[in-house]
DNA sequence: AAAGATTGACCGCTCAATCTTT
DNA sequence: AAAGATTGAGCGGTCAATCTTT
């Protein structure tokens, strides 16, 4: 007998379409915010997503520094080759590196004036496009649904 | 005076954090979820999730063809650079591509009956993955109100 | 000239290999 | 041997230039 959680013949004649289906609808809404977000960035001639991403890390832990690997944590975006992410961002001058003291094999990616200043810079128009884009389309109980339920999600993929 | 829309103060003590806030939270899900999902496909040696959608995009179309610009407009992940996308389709032997007769500049891609078996064979692991990192965490309201606010949300933006 | 599609060049992502220190 | 980080190779995405047909 077949597992009864799954009707096969739903699955095959009712797959994840693009334009139905919430999970459909949740990755063409990712692709399509995103699209717009960074191309909004670029014609302010300012840098992509990943680099706040990276930014924002920095300026939330305590000393404005993390060692690679806790980096490597917080930043969701391209986790991997975070060494060259971080060479470009010490290239703009908004990181530098610091080798650690204790540690010999430990590096620190440590912001800069400038990093700080760039993070600000973006971050109206980071703002102001998530505001018109997807916030100002929520009623506040759905936010806080939305929220709810992300956040179990997340935790249930680890 | 500035704009009162906008608090300034708390937009810059308060940005798009990683862990808190819904579009992080949203962004996060989607990078972990996508992430975890093009694992497992890669484990099972299936085409990762650009080609399951350009293969259910001309599945559901009534001819099982569509002309490339055509397909572009289904297709959101990666919309350009179709053309070298299905060559790679074409050279897996799931799609092939087909002149047309009364536009001598048009080309359709074609479903072959690989590729509709590839995406049958796609699907129960997809379609299990969904489910189990997705669609399991959400009640059958919560649900409802998340695809009613993402259907809002991608028509406002176009 | 404009539409439809392909190609070339460049950049970014990903993974495995490497190097150093513990 | 294992942890931390960097480097090299290859693939995939992006944009502009090109080619053909209308």
């Amino acid at each position: 007998m077949r597992d009864p959680t799954i009707n096969t013949q739903a699955i095959e004649t009712n797959p994840a379409a693009r334009p139905t289906g919430t999970w459909g609808l949740f990755l063409t809404v990712h692709a399509v915010l995103v699209s717009v977000i960074e191309t909004r960035l670029k014609e302010a001639r300012l840098p992509p997503l990943t680099w706040y991403d990276v930014l924002w890390a920095l300026e939330r832990a305590p000393t404005h520094k993390l060692r690679m690997f806790e980096l490597a944590e917080e930043v969701v975006l391209s986790r991997f080759n975070l060494s060259r992410l971080v060479d470009k961002l010490e290239a703009a001058g908004l990181v530098s590196r610091e080798r650690t003291e204790e540690d010999g094999r430990g590096a620190f990616a440590v912001l800069t004036r400038s990093g700080i200043a760039m993070r600000k810079k973006m971050w109206p128009l980071y703002y102001s496009a998530i505001d018109e884009l997807f916030l100002k389309h929520l009623t506040a109980q759905e936010e806080v649904i939305l929220q709810q339920a992300l956040r179990r999600i997340r935790k249930a993929a680890g």
